[in-house]
DNA sequence: TTCAAAACCTACCGTTTTAGTAGTATTATA
DNA sequence: TATAATACTACTAAAACGGTAGGTTTTGAA
């Protein structure tokens, strides 16, 4: 019950980028030197947020990248899916509650409860922004989010 | 992001038991087959519940597991917290966020998320218990838990 | 007292995922 | 055209996952 380095160093990218410039392109070196990541195990996960259309890319000299839509938009959510995969708690849920094609579905006691966690993640995901990261919106100097 | 089959098998053992007479003794074996699931490897699982006093357990002819406790009183937090150990969702957190020895802990903006992310799990799994699950007890015949 | 049914213990094992590294190709600008 | 950047693909060591296998110990019943 781990989020990867993928989904973290995701949002770490995409938070860095929410303090840049909207319109200035951003070096991958410049991110990972700065979050000290490994620029070239940035360099794979970068496609998949570009994909998504999260990041707008320019290569070449002086090339890079930025944000593809106002920070304010993109949810943790959105870039969790994106990076993570499928974000349900249990393989049987990955399709949706409806495509399980599991034998004991209708008499499985513990399915709503995988499906309401689900549900829980989800929900508290989506109601955080990269700008409400980048911004620390929690405001209260807290440890954690309270939406 | 995903809970292993030791949780959702511990899980739902539990549930099995729940629905039996508390004093009854019931047989892995039985559990295995009604389940459908390895009885060799939930073998490994049950010692995870013994050790954490939620089963009691009898050796020899006619014996096998019991509850330790009220089913209402056993929460699916406490369940998934001694099978899938520590379940905070970023490794920087599991020994509590003080105890975080990360060099970027201060300046982290994103660990507040995770640690939000952590707590709504965790109040969410502690709101429903054993017998919830054995009873059905969201009741409306939907999907998930509501609490 | 012996037999059988149960829990208990521990080693092993194939597969998948994780967290990268490495090298090359491509693109764009000065 | 040199250079600085992204893009793509292959590889890999280590850990986690989901078991299997085999033996030991305990207990109650015949």
């Amino acid at each position: 019950m781990k989020i990867s380095t993928k989904g973290r160093y995701a949002l770490r990218l995409l938070v860095e980028l929410a303090c840049h410039d909207p319109e200035e392109y951003v070096a991958l070196k410049d991110i990972a030197e700065s979050q000290n990541i490994s620029k070239k195990y940035l360099e794979q996960i970068v496609p998949l947020l570009t994909r998504g259309r999260l990041l707008a890319t320019n290569r070449g000299y002086q090339g890079g990248y930025r944000l593809a839509r106002d920070p304010s938009t993109i949810s943790c959510w959105e870039v969790l899916h994106l990076t993570e995969g499928d974000m349900a708690p249990v393989s049987c849920l990955e399709n949706g509650i409806e495509n399980n094609d599991c034998p004991r579905r209708s008499e499985c006691l513990t399915l709503p409860v995988w499906n309401g966690l689900y549900k829980v993640i989800r929900e508290y995901l989506e109601g955080i922004s990269i700008e409400d990261i980048a911004t620390n919106a929690n405001g209260t100097g807290g440890d954690d989010y309270i939406i």
